[in-house]
DNA sequence: TTAAATTTATTGTCGTACAAATCTAACAAA
DNA sequence: TTTGTTAGATTTGTACGACAATAAATTTAA
């Protein structure tokens, strides 16, 4: 009762205003990869705490990249790891069931769109590697294959994009992707069985639209390859799975 | 000159490991959100180290959201927030080109691949607020608008995904994109200038596709849209950029 | 039984100390 | 002059102890 009155966990601890403070400063001081920061004994007395407050907000800028201590040569500004952070919390388990879907649609919206990037990028040995990938595939019932085989290949496109971030994002997400596929199984199932849909994209003609086809013919395949999971995604059938 | 013999910074720290046997540990002990972890003092005693280099592992934790802490009442495992590591450290200035491009091709790749999404979630409100942003807008030469209206339009796309998480990537990365349309405007516009392509889909299109049309056509006309980009994102001109 | 006071447990902050690494400088040797 | 050695100084890494603040638990008082 009266939980509106109850205050905000207003527990902002002296070390977020550190790390705060320190990453405006690196901002305005226009510091760049490379270049030294002060020490440990001149910020803690700068911002007027105590060195263990201080090393405790430098501490996460480690984890991130954004600076790299050496003893005695003091630390120094790198270029942070952008996706150094996701990679150390990403764990289905802990993660609530909207924000896998967000990942899934996420995923789902990567793969329509990165046709464009495939065809700017590919070249005859992607599709060679591509079609060893499908021709070692065993299909299984209702045009699925197993996990590793479906990782396998939608990791070869990924990494024929040519960009580096994406194709991590793909590793990174890839754990979700199984998460939901064993987790909502009995869903995606019966939605294939029952639906009036009955041709769905295989990888196949993906790999033929990419040796043959154009970037749009690209995006039609992999969306109808990709569809069951729309499923997953509309509004309605959201408030039914959480 | 010999750079090549530079011993690479071997320095994994005692935080770095403690950071990695509690994040195996929280794993191992399948805690769920909500869950108490032991005190700082258990913690510390297990591990066998000292408070200060503990309290450092956790203050990285703190940070990600994944662990909670609040006086007496001890430290409880949370949902992390997996897009707060990059939020924090995106800043143009201090990330190189290669990865500010792979931003960019990541945002072009979400952007024409959202189609599907954006017609699955639509709303009328949704094309009315769309259709109010582009009558607003003031169109510039080259069939180009202010930065300002361009980041409004495409933020109400992002939204009309529906995907929160969707939504904070496009937030997340704006500032990347402002950055390198001002850094790269002479390649982008002598690119327009002189490419024999004479039609670039403009916002009020992209509204008439989302009312009218359907995913397929949304993702022709953005592609359009967006077609400048990918001058920057061929391997042949990347190398001339970097 | 309820209310107030006290105790206790736990995190937040501070300070000191020393170890380890490595840069600097001075000096010696070739 | 160049090279090698030694000693000292600087800076981060780790440990430990102390106390404040807070909130739960317990005891005491009305």
């Amino acid at each position: 009762m009266h939980n509106s009155l109850k205050l905000v966990n207003q527990s902002t601890t002296l070390v977020d205003s550190v790390e705060e403070k320190l990453r405006d400063f690196f901002k305005e001081s226009n510091l760049i990869p490379g270049d030294h920061i002060p020490t440990e004994a001149e910020l803690a007395k700068a911002l007027g705490v105590a060195r263990s407050v201080l090393r405790e907000a430098l501490s996460r800028f480690r984890m991130l990249g954004l600076i790299e201590t050496r003893t005695k040569r003091g630390m120094i500004l790198r270029e942070p790891d952008i996706l150094g952070g996701i990679e150390r919390v990403i764990d289905p388990r802990i993660i609530s069931k909207e924000r896998l879907l967000d990942i899934l649609g996420l995923r789902v919206t990567i793969e329509i769109g990165m046709g464009d990037y495939i065809f700017l990028n590919k070249t005859e040995k992607d599709i060679q590697e591509l079609e060893n990938i499908v021709n070692r595939e065993r299909v299984l019932e209702i045009n699925r294959v197993t996990v590793e085989e479906e990782s396998k290949f939608h990791y070869k496109l990924y990494e024929m994009t040519g960009n580096p971030t994406i194709f991590r994002l793909c590793k990174i997400f890839s754990p979700v992707f199984i998460f939901i596929k064993e987790n909502y199984d009995d869903i995606l199932t019966k939605y294939v069985l029952y639906s009036k849909k009955k041709k769905w994209s295989s990888h196949k003609e993906i790999v033929n639209v990419i040796k043959n086809g154009n970037p749009d013919k690209f995006r039609i395949t992999m969306k109808n390859h990709l569809e069951i999971y729309f499923h997953l995604l509309s509004k309605e059938n959201m408030k039914k799975t959480l």
